[in-house]
DNA sequence: TACTTAAGTGAGTGACGCTTACTTTGTCAA
DNA sequence: TTGACAAAGTAAGCGTCACTCACTTAAGTA
């Protein structure tokens, strides 16, 4: 009674279920959508009944937020490792981690909606919180090399707030199929680093 | 047994059935969020059987789409409408529409949400492409009119796309509590005028 | 006045979110 | 080695929801 499920498990006890359900999740919000999916389905998927998940989170806003964590933590791990491969303080480093951020969002457009769709008094989560302010840090970060200021100066957040927007505007216009890619027209890193130039313009240090 | 529910209805046959449940959902989607509302819930607001509402509407994603598109219909008045009080052509004109759309996305965030927030093959809808359309275009013209072009120009739409990325981006963010608003900081015209003049500075004729 | 039809009702179905009582298993102290 | 405990699973069940279907109501029209 073991095999007859996708997911074989040798013991009674699981092991990873919580990593795995939200594995589960991660697919489904891809092919179904943020409210196409089930907690039931995703059980199912896990090959466990479909009361084990409420052992490992609350409810169903709980287990999305914990696929929204999982997910801003992979998209920094992108930005980070775009942003290592340049030259530390260079533009490039900065344009490198907008261009991971709009790759993300198409890659992965289910889970970018998702981070950034959550309504239900999201910021009442303090993990939640944290793992977005430690994404937003990466480019913090590159801006305050960049200008050689700390990541805390007014100017230097006021100035990473708005390549972020920019670059958010354009990754989730792209995503929701607004922007219509025809040939002749500029790719991504067109617009990042147009985003950029254009916010480091105006810093005042 | 007619005023047992909220909403009075003096007959059996309620007359205006599919836009007061519009309505209802709008009400439902901003204090719930998108997936907090239910058809069933919509229905008893609008004082009707719970089959009722799909004498009107296919199905959920159905009706979800029709909210949207009159959300955009009304996002599209309030440009229209911010965007007359200026002179025609003029700079103001512009900033004035993505002000507006700011307002709109801080006032009815639910909705504003929704509209972007359509996975399930939201485009496979005419209307709803059309309305989507329809609002662009107020931005589209009036970039036109102020570089003295026609809206179809490559470089017209190619402008236009920039400001509406940046000011879609800000007020993304805005919403979703990312920006935090602190005394001293820019406000919301000052994000999108900058987003304006900035794209109106790569303008090419 | 009879006919047609749009727009309601209300009961029923299967899935889902979540709870509860119970069972299985690993751990660890005696 | 054992036996108590806690963590992590199961199965059954409750209320709600999306959606369907057979039926009823009322309004327009010939």
């Amino acid at each position: 009674m073991s095999e007859k499920t996708s997911a074989k498990r040798p013991s009674f006890h699981h092991g990873d279920l919580r990593a795995q359900l939200i594995r589960a999740v991660r697919q489904l919000v891809e092919t179904k959508g943020a409210d196409g999916f089930s907690i039931a389905e995703a059980a199912r998927v896990a090959g466990v009944s479909s009361g084990a998940p409420y052992k490992h989170f609350v409810d169903r806003p709980d287990l999305l937020r914990a696929v929204a964590v999982d997910g801003l933590n992979r998209l920094r791990e992108r930005m980070t490792l775009a942003a290592a491969k340049q030259n530390q303080g260079a533009l490039t480093a900065i344009t490198a981690i907008g261009v991971a951020y709009v790759a993300f969002a198409k890659d992965q457009p289910g889970v970018f909606r998702l981070i950034f769709g959550l309504t239900d008094g999201h910021e009442k989560s303090d993990d939640l919180k944290q793992a977005g302010e430690r994404t937003f840090a990466v480019l913090l970060n590159a801006v305050a090399e960049h200008v050689k200021e700390g990541p805390s100066s007014p100017a230097v957040q006021e100035t990473a707030y708005l390549m972020w927007t920019h670059v958010h505007g354009h990754a989730f216009l792209s995503i929701d199929g607004k922007r219509r890619e025809e040939k002749g027209r500029p790719d991504d890193s067109y617009y990042v680093e147009r985003a950029c130039r254009g916010a480091l313009a105006s810093h005042k240090s």
